[in-house]
DNA sequence: GAAAACATGATTGCATGCACTTTGCCCCTG
DNA sequence: CAGGGGCAAAGTGCATGCAATCATGTTTTC
């Protein structure tokens, strides 16, 4: 099973020094740092040193260095053999190609659960797109950035009732990308509603087991949020025009 | 350009990815290993030691430890926890999946590759076809062997041109099964010449850039491998019924 | 006799040390 | 003053050491 976990926040502040061995020290690093990248905190190009990394987590140049590796292999960071790792550019192209890459796995992965989903699957669904419609319906950043989570947590689940690792873990990798770009912030009143809709839309279609219409309204549904993201760049990223 | 030998990575940027020149230790463990696997050299559930891997390749356990971390990462081992690396089982499902994702993946290759080809790319297409097409003639071990290589770089070459860093890497890190999996034993004179026209077919939609037919023809290409080997399960990998 | 507890051996995970590469600055030369 | 060579600082990449953890086989206890 999945992490189900918490959301995507991490813990950045345990008060006290936990020095806990055993404590997934690599996964912890990871998380922080592709955090950081996500959020803008460590622009492109920034030079990520083993040792500094390792000074500020309190551990040694090794697991830092393996969190970077990690990173490196999911494309976040590009590692120079003898210079280190550098915060990769996101371009233009680059978020084109996540909208793109969206649009053909989540629908293929919305037809799979809806062949699959239980009625314990609907019913969690179900909370989540009832929970996001009372965050959708306050413009307070604070129930933004709940809703953010939520629309995350929404499709990841999704992905997961779809029931394969590999499409999974293809989602996953590239959903990270899109909790930056696309912050709800630029929502119009009548973009939330038709998002509402459309998770209300794909609920039904996993509860009747209908594929073929998960698929289209899921691809819709990605299609909205790329042309919405196409048309005003400037919300997102910051490009690094290079 | 450097003569393309037995490495099928060229100087193709492939962005995240460690591969880097010189002593990169790391990667060639991580491909020997990755190697090893596919090849049911190691079989599922066995117990990589770093100590051990690293004794084989005359480094110390940790670039070995750290090559087994990537592979953990791409799903080729499970780490657990103070246990070390086990390697996977590759269950039916899994097979089928790999399948699906190159049926969902490679056509939409094939598309943006019909849009994007150049008559440089076209003619190394044609070449590595033409070769393909010598070696399926024969019926030799080695001439099949090199089959498996041409059709390998055949479809990453179609999935560089692509031009999406992320498509071409989760087509490549899907492709990595299939080598193991369809290792052209099973094929019928029919079948074999099916396939060798499909290529040209492939081709032919690059040239004019048939982005449509492209895509009809590489998943008429999929499906009808994921047939072949649906229906002949056994001559493939054997699987680990747990 | 069976189950629990202990001791032992093996292995992981992290810390640290060291050689090699790269980079940037300074000095020297023309 | 411009260009080239060399030196030093920094940082990576790999080797090695050590404590914590887990598996296993033996002993102890009921």
């Amino acid at each position: 099973m999945t992490d189900a976990g918490r959301d995507g926040k991490p813990d950045a502040e345990t008060p006290g020094t936990v020095e806990g061995r055993g404590s997934d020290v690599i996964a912890r690093i990871h998380r922080a740092i592709r955090q950081r990248i996500l959020s803008g905190d460590l622009p492109p190009g920034t030079h990520l040193a083993a040792a500094e990394i390792a000074g500020e987590f309190r551990v040694s140049r090794t697991p830092a260095r393996e969190a970077l590796l990690l990173l490196a292999s999911q494309g976040f960071v590009d590692v120079i053999p003898n210079r280190g790792a550098y915060v990769r550019n996101w371009s233009r192209e680059d978020i084109e190609e996540v909208f793109d890459l969206r649009a053909l796995l989540e629908p293929h992965a919305a037809a799979r659960a809806a062949s699959r989903a239980s009625a314990q699957d609907v019913a969690e669904l179900e909370a989540l797109a009832s929970e996001m419609e009372t965050a959708s319906r306050s413009r307070s950043a604070s129930d933004r950035d709940r809703l953010a989570v939520l629309n995350d947590r929404f499709h990841r689940r999704i992905a997961s009732i779809a029931g394969g690792p590999r499409l999974e873990r293809f989602i996953n990798d590239t959903y990270e990308l899109v909790l930056q770009a696309w912050t709800f912030g630029t929502f119009s009143d009548e973009d939330m509603a038709r998002s509402m809709m459309h998770h209300r839309d794909l609920i039904s279609a996993f509860r009747t087991g209908d594929a073929a219409l998960a698929h289209a309204v899921m691809e819709s549904h990605i299609l909205n949020a790329r042309r919405r993201y196409v048309d005003r760049p400037e919300a997102g990223i910051d490009f690094a025009e290079d």
